[in-house]
DNA sequence: AGCACGCCGACT
DNA sequence: GTCGGCGTGCTC
C-alpha cells in the first residue's frame, strides 16, 4: 500500500511512501515520514496501491486517527488554489499542534459531513448582535463554531458562551481536547482564532466570525486566506450556518449583502455620542488638544469617567520649522525617530543613531522641532494641561489613557466619558486603498466606547471626509456608497481582485530582472492589469525588494496559477524569492 | 522550507 | 594545507 502524503513545504504535491504492514493508515491521518532525511509531519491524503519499491516507509502515525476529514482536506485543497500556496502549507496550519509524547487522550475520528442545503449567510450589525448571537447560540440546537480575531477575544467568548478553546491561549491538552470533543459532537460551542477554521463539527452546524472586518482575520503568512472567505466556503459546502458579526463589516461583505447574496438583519441604530470634528487645520503645531478635546477631558474627569486619547503609532520626528523638512536617516531615507529624551534621531529600519543636529541640513534654519504627536509627546502635553489628573499610557484605569487603535479594544462599550483622536490625518494618509475604511472603523469602534452624555472628538485636516461625517451620523449606507464608489472608479476590490507579487534578493537589479519576467509572462493574460515592478525596499535594507500588482476578476487565481508555476517552482537565493499574496490586506 | 553538496577566500 | 561562505538542487 502506497500513501500519498502533504507536508508544510512550499511545494504543491505530495509525496508518496510505503505504507509498513500492521499500520492502518486513513486519508486525513497526520503521520510522520523521512524527507530529506529528516522526519517530517504531513498528512495521509491518498491510499493507493502500486510498486513501492524505492519509496521509503512511513514511520509512525501522530494520532491513531484521522484528524482531518474528507471536507477539511477539500476545503484546504480550495484555500491552497484559492491563495496559490501549497496545499500543505494550508492544511497543516490548519491542525492542532500534534500531542506531547506519551500523553494519554481519547481522540475520535472527524465526523463526516454530508453536503447539506446551502442557507444564505447573516450579516449581524446591530449594536445588540454579540448578545444574540450568545442567545442564539444557547438556545439553538446545532454544534457551533465561533472564529474571533485573536486570543483575547477567543477568551472573552469561551467565558461567555461556556465554551471549549481550540486556540494556543489555552494549554495543549486542553486544546486537542476541544478539538476531538467537537469531532465526536459532544461540545456545543467550541471557540477559537483561525487556526480552528477547519475544526470538525458535525454538521449542520452554525459558524460565527466575530467582527468580521478586523484585519486579524487575515495576518501575514499561511493560511493566506481571510477566515470570512475560508468559512462562506466551508458553510456553503456542508450547508453550515453562517453568521457574520460587525458594527462595520468589511466593504466587500457589505456589497455582497447588497447584492442580496447575504441576508441582512435590520440594524436599528443603538445609542450614539455627539461626534464634534475639530479642524486642525494650521492649529496643532504645538500642542495635541484642541479646545472641544480639552473640554471633552474636562468634562469626562467632573462625571468620574475616564477618557481615551488615540494617536497614530507613528514616532515623532524632527522637522524645520523653518523649510518644513523632515529629517531623514543619510542611508535609507526614511524619516528618523525622536527619542523620548530628545537627544538622539534613531532610523526605525537601520537603527542607526545620531544626536539631533542644531541646524535643518536643509536651509540652515535654527529651530527643529518634532513633528507628529506619538504618545509620549501627547502624554508630556496632556500632564502640563491638567496636573491633577492620573494619566497614562499603561494602567487603563487612569483618568486619561494615551494608546493606539488598539486601546479602543480594550474599551467596553458605552464606558469612557470621551475618546480623542489626536491626528485622525495619519490614518487616513496611510498609502492603503483601505485608510478610509480602517478610518471609519476605528471611528465607529470609538464612538461606541463612549458612555451616554460622553463626546467623541475627531481632530482632523478633512472635517469634511465621508468617513468622520457618516461616522458622526451613525450613517452606515453613506460611508459604504461613498467608498464603493470610489472603489468602483478605480477598480479595487470587491469591484476587482489584487494579487501582489514581491521578489526579494540580494541585488537589486536580480530582483528588477525576475520581476520584469515574471510581469512579462503575466502581461499576455485577458482580464488582467498588471502594474509596472516598482522598488519597494528603502536604500540600506540588506534584502532588495521589488513588488508588483495585478488586478483582475475573481478568478484571479486561476488565471494566474499557470504562468506564475515556473517561478513558484524556483525560489531560491540568488535568484531572488517570490511571493504571491492574493488579496492583501496592507499588512503582510 | 530545510538540508546537503559543491566550489572559492582567510587562517586556528 | 583546512574551515566555511552561501549558491544550487532535491526531497517520496
Amino acid at each position: 500500500m502506497i500513501a500519498d502524503i502533504i507536508f508544510d513545504i512550499p511545494l504543491d504535491r505530495p509525496f508518496s511512501y510505503l505504507v509498513p504492514d500492521g499500520l492502518a493508515l486513513s486519508r486525513g491521518q497526520r503521520v510522520s515520514a523521512p524527507l530529506h532525511g529528516r522526519s517530517r509531519m504531513g498528512v495521509v491524503v491518498a491510499l493507493r496501491h502500486g510498486d513501492a519499491t524505492r519509496l521509503k516507509p512511513v514511520q509512525r502515525a501522530v494520532e491513531p486517527v484521522p484528524i482531518a476529514s474528507d471536507a477539511a482536506l477539500d476545503l484546504g485543497r480550495w484555500a491552497a488554489d484559492e491563495s496559490l500556496s501549497s496545499w500543505g502549507s494550508t492544511v497543516l496550519s490548519l491542525l492542532p499542534p500534534p500531542p506531547r509524547s506519551g500523553a494519554a487522550e481519547t481522540v475520535s475520528p472527524p465526523a463526516e459531513s454530508s453536503p447539506g442545503e446551502a442557507r444564505p449567510r447573516e450579516l449581524w450589525m446591530d449594536h445588540r448582535r454579540e448578545g444574540r448571537l450568545a442567545a442564539s447560540l444557547e438556545r439553538g440546537s446545532d454544534v457551533a463554531l465561533v472564529i474571533a480575531p485573536d486570543r483575547d477575544a477567543v477568551a472573552r467568548w469561551a467565558q461567555r458562551l461556556d465554551a471549549a478553546r481550540l486556540d494556543s491561549g489555552v494549554g495543549l491538552a486542553e486544546r486537542r481536547r476541544a478539538w476531538f470533543a467537537a469531532s465526536r459532537g459532544r461540545s456545543r460551542v467550541v471557540v477559537g482564532t483561525r487556526s480552528a477554521l477547519l475544526a470538525p463539527l458535525p454538521p449542520p452546524a452554525t459558524l460565527a466570525l466575530i467582527d468580521e472586518h478586523d484585519p486579524a482575520h487575515k495576518p501575514p503568512g499561511a493560511p493566506r486566506l481571510h477566515s470570512r472567505d475560508l468559512l462562506v466556503r466551508r458553510a456553503a459546502l456542508d450547508g453550515s450556518r453562517l453568521l457574520l458579526l460587525s458594527a462595520t463589516p468589511s466593504v466587500e461583505t457589505w456589497w455582497r449583502a447588497q447584492n442580496k447574496e447575504t441576508v441582512q438583519a435590520e440594524a436599528e441604530p443603538g445609542p450614539w455620542p455627539e461626534v464634534i470634528t475639530a479642524d486642525t487645520r494650521g492649529i496643532l503645531r504645538n500642542h495635541p488638544l484642541t479646545l472641544p478635546l480639552t473640554r471633552g477631558i474636562e468634562e469626562s474627569a467632573r462625571q468620574g469617567r475616564r477618557a481615551a486619547l488615540i494617536v497614530s503609532r507613528r514616532t515623532a520626528a524632527l522637522a524645520c520649522d523653518e523649510c518644513g523638512v523632515i529629517l531623514r536617516c543619510p542611508d535609507c531615507g526614511v524619516p528618523r525617530a525622536l527619542s523620548r529624551d530628545r537627544r538622539e534621531l534613531r532610523c526605525p529600519l537601520c537603527a542607526r543613531v545620531d544626536a539631533p543636529p542644531d541646524r535643518c541640513p536643509g536651509c540652515g534654519g535654527r529651530r527643529l522641532s518634532p513633528f507628529g504627536w506619538d504618545a509620549e509627546r501627547v502624554q508630556t502635553s496632556v500632564v502640563r494641561r491638567f496636573p491633577r489628573l492620573t494619566i497614562s499610557r499603561e494602567n487603563r484605569e487612569a483618568q486619561v489613557v494615551i494608546g493606539t487603535s488598539a486601546l479602543l479594544r480594550t474599551l467596553p462599550a458605552r464606558s469612557v466619558g470621551c475618546v480623542g483622536f489626536i491626528a485622525l490625518d495619519t490614518l487616513l494618509r496611510v498609502p492603503d486603498f483601505r485608510a478610509g475604511e480602517r478610518a471609519w472603523q476605528l471611528l465607529w469602534e470609538a464612538a461606541e466606547a463612549v458612555a451616554p452624555g460622553g463626546r467623541l472628538v475627531v481632530q482632523t485636516q478633512h472635517p469634511d471626509h465621508y468617513a468622520v461625517r457618516s461616522a458622526r451620523a451613525q450613517d452606515r449606507a453613506a460611508f459604504y456608497a461613498e467608498e464603493l464608489r470610489f472603489r468602483s472608479e478605480l477598480g479595487y476590490p470587491p469591484f476587482r481582485r489584487i494579487c501582489e507579487i514581491s521578489m526579494r534578493s540580494r541585488e537589486e537589479g536580480t530582483s528588477r530582472a525576475l520581476a520584469a519576467d515574471c510581469a512579462a509572462a503575466l502581461r499576455g493574460i485577458p482580464g488582467l492589469t498588471v502594474y509596472p515592478p516598482a522598488s519597494v525596499s528603502p536604500p540600506g535594507a540588506r534584502l532588495r525588494r521589488v513588488r508588483f500588482v495585478i488586478k483582475g476578476p475573481a478568478e484571479l487565481p486561476r488565471l494566474l496559477a499557470s504562468a506564475l508555476a515556473p517561478f513558484l517552482g524556483r525560489r531560491r537565493g540568488s535568484a531572488g524569492m517570490v511571493e504571491v499574496e492574493m488579496d492583501p490586506q496592507g499588512n503582510g
